[in-house]
DNA sequence: TATGAATGAGAATTCATTCAT
DNA sequence: GATGAATGAATTCTCATTCAT
């Protein structure tokens, strides 16, 4: 009895069972209350709506992915394996856990202009982790000191998030975690034929 | 009596409208009828329901850029010029039409898992052009042949992606078209630091 | 060509296909006139609106049901006589035309209290021939003069209907042409035991 | 604050009061909320739709007409004399809640196939009782044991529903209590002339 | 805190009917 | 007479949210 997880934990941790499984648009607050033990009426002593659940979701959610990979992108690293250990950790977190990767991908974007706002402000925290890498990289003379930042991790990110969101609408058939140095490698040297002269 | 646009035409251009002003879940199909100038009932004679409409526009659309993209590709031109003329071509036609932007980069995804599968099936058309580009760029040696040719595609159709997403939801305030170079030269280049021996 | 079956009597036979195969609430105009095999408008060449449509079948067959009827009644025979005859072609119609039967026992009933008005008001043919039998029954002693002429005729009627509408409701399963000499008798000599003293 | 009375009996008994008023089919699911003084909503969490309202209401209603009957009947009695009494009950209730009446005898019908049977299947209830009346009529030497059971039955239940529907159609005019009596004879001498020798 | 019964706004879709050709 | 494309009115049911207990 005392050592029941808090409500709050319990109907974020139903949330995503519940929206994985049915989808954003077809998971109802009742839903994840009965999932969660809760009454419906409990949810909203504790988000404000149910926007605000899954906005929580997210929040938590990336929080403990940003932790995971700040403590191990802190150790002495060149910034080029920092982005290896960055994509090898996106993927690893999504790959173990299979309903926040349908999540992230597909449900997280079935939802408002406003939504996807406050998701973006939330991303934020992970994309300044980017620029940090980036930074070090330019700084390091890793990377090129000519390139648009922004372009970079615009790439960075976009790249991964295709990657990811392939993976997913493909059943997850495939491993992603092993296409890591792969996608690393295309990162930093580009498509273009590295033996040309 | 002029020659009026077939009603098939008018509705999918009221849509695109419609649903770029008030995003795919707030846009009633009497709006779009309204704006097309039809009863209600109409839009039932051409499209099966709702989500035909988004379906059928995104078809539609993108049947016009893979069409002007195809002409301009077949001239003769390497794989990375080919590759700048898709950026830029991609990158222009969004420009121009900042209601088709806001449709292919926020309210499409928006959508069940189901209709994400049916866009994806229309998108084919277009990671088919990527495709040959990087199929000609091996074979001419432009493009290293070692590297996963999915994962290329993944990361070039994922930046440009990612480009256009940003710019839209930073309210297209900056000239996108610009910067069409940068990404070209980074999706062949990558991050990494050319001047390094 | 010239011999073709004029449109309305087209439209009829449609109709009554069209209504004992999905009902008359799931069956729209627009069916009837496919397989009528004429244009949705030309329908309303013929008829007011879709209640018109069945009150129009209801009447065209009543018609010929009493019509043919009428002769075999004609004929020289006691009360009795015919009051089974009445019976006996009533089910042998209804038996011999499956949808005819579900169109009158079951269709024709759904339909709202203006139109049962006017169902009632054709069905008034029929009723008076079983007021001329019963009027014959009572002039020539074979019927009980003391009794309420409209009660009889509801006895007749609503036990010959019911009859019907138990055998359709059961799928038509049993012969329904061999009830009517039982029905008949019941209807004569009543539930009550004729051998008590 | 009184004990109010369950939504369930007010659902019901407003949908009785609103379907004998405007007709099943015209009869919108807001007005029987209206009229029960309940939200709209508030009818779903009672019923599982439309239909659902109607089949619960005929049940709900049948359920005391059978019981009424059930106590009236248990007496000791004779089966003739309890058919008299089954048939004056049939025509009291009804006559004193006219209401009722036209949804029985007019708006229970308009419904589908689907519908239909699950009404039979309540009313089955009903049925029963006639079947053993019949039963001890039979045992009893008061009915002729000759006589086909159901058509016995057929004829009971026809008679009595088509003497009402005609009452009701005809704006329920004159008394039908007083109908019973001669009902009743009918049904056990049926017209033939019993003077008759 | 917690409950869960009650609320009520909101929208896609059908189909009988019309009328310009 | 015949067509059939176009019309547009009309209604059930869901589900996020509230609030009395």
């Amino acid at each position: 009895m005392k050592t029941e997880k808090p409500k709050y934990k319990q109907i974020i941790d139903a949330a995503v069972i519940t929206i994985a499984e049915k989808g954003y648009h077809q998971c109802q607050v009742s839903k994840i209350a009965k999932q969660a033990g809760v009454a419906d009426g409990t949810i909203y002593l504790y988000f404000k709506n149910k926007e605000d659940i899954l906005i929580s979701v997210f929040r938590e959610k990336l929080r403990q992915f940003v932790d995971s990979l700040d403590g191990v992108i802190k150790e002495k690293k060149t910034a080029s394996e920092k982005l290896l250990l960055l994509i090898e950790n996106h993927f690893r977190i999504l790959s173990e856990d299979s309903q926040l990767a349908v999540l992230t991908q597909l449900e997280l974007r079935q939802t408002n202009k406003e939504l996807r706002r406050q998701i973006n402000e939330v991303l934020k925290g992970y994309l300044l982790l980017i620029d940090q890498i980036i930074e070090e990289g330019i700084k390091g003379e890793e990377f090129d000191r000519n390139l648009d930042r922004r372009l970079m991790r615009q790439m960075i990110f976009g790249t991964i998030d295709e990657t990811v969101t392939t993976w997913v609408m493909n059943e997850q058939k495939y491993d992603l975690i092993k296409l890591a140095p792969k996608v690393h490698d295309l990162l930093i040297n580009g498509c273009g034929n590295r033996s040309k002269t």
